[in-house]
This record gives structure tokens, C-alpha cells and sequence, in this order.
DNA sequence: AGTGTTATTGCAACCGATCTCAGCAACCGA
DNA sequence: TCGGTTGCTGAGATCGGTTGCAATAACACT
């Protein structure tokens, strides 16, 4: 395959370099007959723009940028498949990039964004310091967030209601019959995390029963720590709300090397909706987020601002998908 | 933040562009001073060099692609995540390229790649076929594989033994004192699927012991399928291997739905070694592939093929991760 | 026939780098 | 002092496209 340049395609129609790019990008500016005939050569040819040269020239890319901070984390691993498909049926291409929590790589990735041209970005922010690096750059104001912004209602962001997920989750425990609900906490940093717990704390107290937090410390073991801190208790509480489907897993294994079983001896309820939730021994109930709809959105909300500058908040409704990790509390 | 070419800061500094260029990408070719200071200029400017242009002009980019065929799968994220690391200590740039299992996304991928320069791109299939476009490109043999390649040794791979893999659980089980050992497939498909299989088999025969590949369909549902089966059979194996964690995760689940306990009534060990496992109900047994090593290695494979065009075959030992949900045979 | 439009296409500059080639100054030995 | 290196820098073409502008063709109308 020698070198396919849009010259030898012009060439080989016999027809000037423009003609040929018109072709590709103006369809209407070239005459029909002309255009399929050219159409039909670089067809034959095997031909394809070079986004490269492209963007170089237009200052606009196709290349979108997915910021997440973990991609084994399979919550961001079903918002980034979501994306790609969302992304590339409206003809752009997503680009990945894992932070690992890092800051100086966010950073070193908004400055990568700026160079590629990206049109616009989509950040899922893994603290809050994620949104502060984001302001530095007047790419900043291309780039959605999924999650809560405080501060600046000039980025666009998509969210669920967490108050009203963790609504939903003490409503279904409490039909259930479940009167003392605990709650252990995920990795604190994103507005998402705090938003939950204070919701949990807040509506909780409002239905009279005291809020139990368990001990989960603010690392990856949060769910061992919580079921530990369950375990010490003298009257420990016979549901526990996760803050996320990856905690509650945590809690569920946890809990089980101890002899405890869920949900005969505790029910637990996760937020996130994750397809493995399904797979988990129990499935695991669960409130969940609509992730696909939530990168659709994103790509929608970031081209909406792109062309007439609105900037619009999103909160989407979440669901409770009941699965096997609750039951009425035991005795 | 003004467009910042290489000209503004040739002018501030007072040199030539290419002179600017020579400070950046051949800084022995400058004088110590004059680099220094169009470096110190450069800093002071907020000046980085366009990836794009560098791309366009010397026909090789930093962008490598990964393609997966998906990302929610856990053992693609964590590959994903080890080769990102990977990949930006080497300065590289990796692409997520996520398929779906579509070949046609897949061979639209690969042209992508060609377009963008990529000096490889690493491929880690969901089927056979996925090798088969490869080959259609000249790119293709600047491809390392993260799966056994039949019939073309002109790929880099790196692998993990399938073979030695099956053989360590297989000697973990016995050695618990099982017997009887059922096997439950993966999605079909990849050479490596099929070697598990395969070896299952042999060594299963070797023993002495009568194969037993419990019903799994090729599609997801693998693992309840298998437990099904499992379960309608009047004398079931004592333990169990699956082909993969996932189908290990989705057996155990819906084992636990028709009230079977692991280990208890079963055993049940999986092959990957996914962190994902240490959090399940109970914690995975499993062969541990040594992702981040692949992961690694795979790159070097590639660099070192672009460099002397060797081409290497890289099997890796699996190892056993012993956790909970294996232990002696019921009675 | 003369002139004004409109539809197409060609020309050439430009996007932001790289790289070959040439120019020039300093340095070396004879 | 002069030819020969060597070291460093500037010129300018080039990568693969895009796009404003000019040129030409085609058609309509008076």
C-alpha cells in the first residue's frame, strides 16, 4: 500500500486536490457525476482521509476524550463502553485516558486534548480536585462532567439524583421491614460520594431511625473495614446500604468469610446498577443508574454546547433493581 | 491562550523554527545555550509540540491503539489499565478500540491506526477472526497479539500457558482430594478459550479421570447454563474449573441461586487471577495470568519488532492464587 | 449579441511541525 | 595565511488536507 495521499486520488480522477476534498467533507459544493465518480475511484483505491492532516488544518477534531480514573473500576468500564458506542455513532472517536487518580496526569491529559484538537471532552472525575485542573484550561469549558460541580455552572454535567437513589433504596428496605439500616461509605472525593452519604444521613434521621455508619475508612477495603465495624456490634444493623455496587460486593465477600450470609442475616443493597451485580453470589439488589443514558447524554449535552453555548445540568431518575441481596430482616 | 506554534516561540527566542524543532526532538544537535533558552522561552510560553503535526510530517505517531473486544469484561479493563501505565512510560499514547466483538469495527480500527501513524497497535481478540483482518493490512505485521496466533508466525504474541495453567488446578483439586472434575467453557471463539478446553480434556483423560465439560452454550449465560446442568446430573463433579473468572463468578452465582454452596458442596476455581475476585462471595481460587507482565510485554515485543524485526512468541507461567472457594470434596 | 448570475473547479497559501541542504563561523595544522 | 573539518543555524520543501479567491462554463434574460 504505497502512500494513499488525496493528490493521487486526484489524480487518479483526474481532477485538482480540492475537488477531491470537497468531495469528501462539502458534498454539495461538487457537481453530482463529479463526486461519484471521484467517490468511486478513491473507493477503488482504498482510500481514506487522514483525520490527522485534517484536524491540523481545521483546528477540529474527531477525537473525544474519556477521562476516568480506573477503568478496572467496572462502573467506568460500562459508562466507557457505553461512550464509545454513543460516541462513534455520532462520528467521533473516543479516546480513553485513565488517571489512576493522578492529578498531573489529568493535567498532562487536558494540555493532550488542547493539542489534539479535541472538540470537547468528557470527564469522569474521580475527586474533586479533577474539576479544579479542568478550569486551568479554556478547554475547560468544552468538557462535560459526570458528576456534581460545585461552583461553576459554566461546565455542563449529567448526574443521577442521589438523594432520591438513596430514597429509593431505604424505601424498598423499609417495606421490607428493615428498621435499622446502616450505611458504609465509598471512596470520598467526588461530589457523587458525599452526595449519597449526606442523603443517607438527612433522610435516615428524617425516618426517625438512627443513622449507623460503618467504619469504611476511604480506601479500597472499605468493605472489609465495614464488616468488621459490623461485626463489633453489639446490635448491628439487619440492612446496610453500600455506597456503590463495588463496596457492597466488598461487604457481601467480607461478610461472608466471617459466616455472615446475605441476605438471611443482612440484607445489603449496592447504587450503580453494574451488569456483574447480576453474576455476584447473591445477584446483588441494587439501585441503579442509567449509565448508558448517562454517556449518551454527556456526547449530547457537550455537542449542545458547542454550537449554541447552553450549558445544562442533567439529573437523571435512578431505579431500584431488586436482585437477591435483600430480604426481610431475620427472626 | 493564542494559537502557540513553533513559529511564535522561534520568534521569541530569536532563532528559526527549525532550530526550535532541533532544541525539542534532537537536542544534541543545538548549542547548549541556545537550547537552553529556547527551552526556558518554550516553558515561559506554555509551549508543548503538536502531537498532529509531529505525526503528520514524520509518518509515525505515539498513539497505540488497544483493541478489545470488551472493556466491561474485567481481564480486558485490567489489561487496559497495566498497558496505559505501560504505554506512558514510554511515552506512547494508548487508544482504547473497543469492538464489541464487530469485525467490521475492527478492520475500521486498523485503517484508523494506519491513518494516524501508529507504530503498532495491540490486539487482544475476541474471536480468530479479528487475526484474519489483521492480516488484510501491512499494519498487520506490526500487530502484537495477546492470544495464540495459528498459522502465521510473522505476529508477535504473548500468551499465558493454557496448558500448565489447566495443570495447576487440575493438581490443586486433586490434591484436595477431588476426583471427579467438571469443566465449564468460556465463550468460544479465541485460541486461548479453546486451548483451556483442549488441555482440560488431555490432562483431564491422563489422569484417569473421565472429562466432564458441563453444558455451557458459548454465550454468556455460560455459567448458568453450567450450573444447570450441574444440577441435573445424578452424580456431578466434586469440583469445578472454569474456564475463565467470569464464567467462575457466574457459575458460583447462580450455583448459590439453587442453594449449592462453594466450597461446601462444590468447589470452584477460575483462570485469570482478576483483583475482581478477592471481593467475591466467597473469594476466587483461580490460575493467576500475570496481566500486568503481559501487558508490559507487549510493548516491549512491539518496540523491539519495530526495531530489528525480530518476532517473539512470549508464553508466560500462570500461577495459582488459592483463596476461598475451593476446599476438600463434601464427605 | 451582451451582460449578469450561478454552479463548478482550479490555484495557492496555510495548519505546525521535520529534515535535507547549504551557509557560515570558529578552529586546526602546516 | 590557507584549505579542511567540525559545529551550529537558517532556508525552504514537504506531510495531507482545507478554503478563500479567481477563473471558467453554463444558463437566463433583455
Amino acid at each position: 500500500m504505497p502512500d494513499l495521499s488525496i493528490d493521487v486520488v486526484a489524480k487518479a480522477a483526474g481532477v485538482h486536490r480540492s475537488t477531491v476534498s470537497r468531495a469528501f467533507s462539502r458534498p454539495e459544493a461538487v457537481k453530482r457525476e463529479t463526486r461519484e465518480h471521484i467517490l468511486r475511484v478513491a473507493e477503488g483505491l482504498g482510500y481514506t482521509m487522514s483525520p490527522l492532516a485534517q484536524a491540523l488544518r481545521t483546528k477540529t477534531s474527531t477525537f473525544i476524550p474519556l477521562i476516568v480514573p480506573d477503568i478496572t473500576n467496572p462502573f467506568f468500564a460500562e459508562l466507557a463502553k457505553t461512550m464509545t458506542q454513543a460516541a462513534d455513532e455520532r462520528g467521533y472517536q473516543l479516546l480513553l485516558c485513565v488517571t489512576n487518580g493522578d492529578p498531573a496526569k489529568t493535567d498532562g491529559y487536558f494540555t493532550a486534548m488542547q493539542a489534539m484538537y479535541a472538540p470537547f471532552g468528557i470527564v469522569a472525575p474521580s475527586t474533586k480536585v479533577d474539576t479544579e485542573a479542568m478550569k486551568r484550561f479554556d478547554f475547560g469549558h468544552k468538557v462535560v462532567v459526570i458528576d456534581r460541580v460545585e461552583g461553576d455552572d459554566a461546565v455542563p454535567t449529567v448526574t443521577v439524583d442521589s438523594r432520591r437513589g438513596i430514597m429509593i433504596a431505604l424505601e424498598h428496605l423499609h417495606s421490607l421491614g428493615h428498621t435499622s439500616i446502616g450505611y458504609v461509605s465509598g471512596i470520598a472525593g467526588t461530589h457523587t460520594a458525599q452526595d449519597r452519604m449526606d442523603a443517607y444521613l438527612e433522610l435516615s434521621a428524617e425516618s426517625g431511625s438512627a443513622p449507623v455508619v460503618l467504619d469504611s475508612g476511604s480506601d479500597l477495603d472499605a468493605g472489609t473495614r465495614g464488616a468488621e465495624h459490623y461485626l463489633e456490634m453489639d446490635n448491628p444493623p439487619t440492612a446496610i446500604i453500600a455506597a456503590n455496587d463495588m463496596v457492597a460486593f466488598a461487604v457481601i465477600s467480607a461478610l461472608g468469610q466471617r459466616g455472615v450470609r446475605v441476605p438471611e442475616d443482612v440484607s445489603v443493597i449496592g447504587f450503580d446498577g453494574l451488569a456483574l451485580g447480576a453474576r455476584f453470589n447473591p445477584p446483588l439488589t441494587t439501585v441503579r443508574q442509567p449509565i448508558a443514558d448517562m454517556g449518551h447524554i454527556a456526547i449530547e449535552l457537550a455537542e449542545k454546547q458547542n454550537i449554541d453555548g447552553s450549558v445544562d445540568h442533567i439529573v437523571l431518575e435512578p431505579q431500584l433493581l431488586v436482585r437477591g441481596s435483600t430480604s426481610g430482616p431475620r427472626k
